[in-house]
DNA sequence: TGCATATAATAAGCATAGCTATTATATCGA
DNA sequence: TCGATATAATAGCTATGCTTATTATATGCA
């Protein structure tokens, strides 16, 4: 539909937190800087995305929404919103619940610590 | 530690499906063959999985683990399993099915239907 | 101020992953 | 037996993702 899923990652972030800073978007990703600069250099050759510089600090980019990927946020909402409710059906709100707390525990286990049991 | 995780993935698979098709260990692992057939030169290379002849059927390779292959799953395995508690702290046995459950839901949700709901 | 350190972004190189197309071989049905 | 179809693997191209290293700029502290 015109966009990878990552790249659709990357625009819902936009949508809810425009003008954000590389580094900031690739935390909330969690995937490297790297990783997170290429694919906004597609983006922005997609006319999705653009950069524009920090006023305050000339290292950074401040990243917004064109009006094309407003436009393309509009398109695929519906889709994103129906393919959700799909993957989830057979599993009512307390249960989604759970697994959504279930979840977080694991990558704060595998984030968060040094993992000394893996190493020793 | 030598192997990426994806390449630990292929080697585990192969411990218990010693002599598989690419085609056969691609679908367990739910990627493409092409993947997993570009997997399979980086462990070939790495001496860790080896290449058969097929008798039955010429087009097809069989894969086997090489000397040097069960020597690092030997290796890593505590490693692995020290990894899994870990990831699972602070989630008890009947949580950790629940959790199987809703996960294998979802991914039968995603896989066996034509998802008409994000189509139409 | 001026140096050490930290931070934002990028570069190079490699691995993983998908899509489409192609080649070689099997298999099924007339 | 032969032609249509299916299947196993591969090739080319693109996107994602990590590690390590580098550049430019900020910041903290003496």
């Amino acid at each position: 539909m015109g966009v990878t899923r990552p790249q659709w990652r990357v625009l819902a972030l936009l949508k809810r937190f425009d003008g954000s800073t590389q580094v900031t978007i690739a935390d909330m990703l969690e995937v490297e800087p790297i990783t997170l600069g290429r694919m906004i250099d597609r983006l922005q050759d997609a006319e999705l995305v653009e950069r524009r510089a920090d006023p305050k600090d000339r290292r950074a980019w401040r990243l917004h929404l064109t009006a094309k990927g407003r436009a393309k946020i509009k398109e695929l909402e519906p889709t994103a919103s129906a393919m959700f409710a799909d993957a989830l059906q057979g599993i009512n709100e307390e249960k989604q619940t759970e697994l959504e707390d279930m979840l977080n525990i694991i990558r704060s286990n595998l984030t968060r610590k040094p993992m000394e049991a893996a190493n020793g």
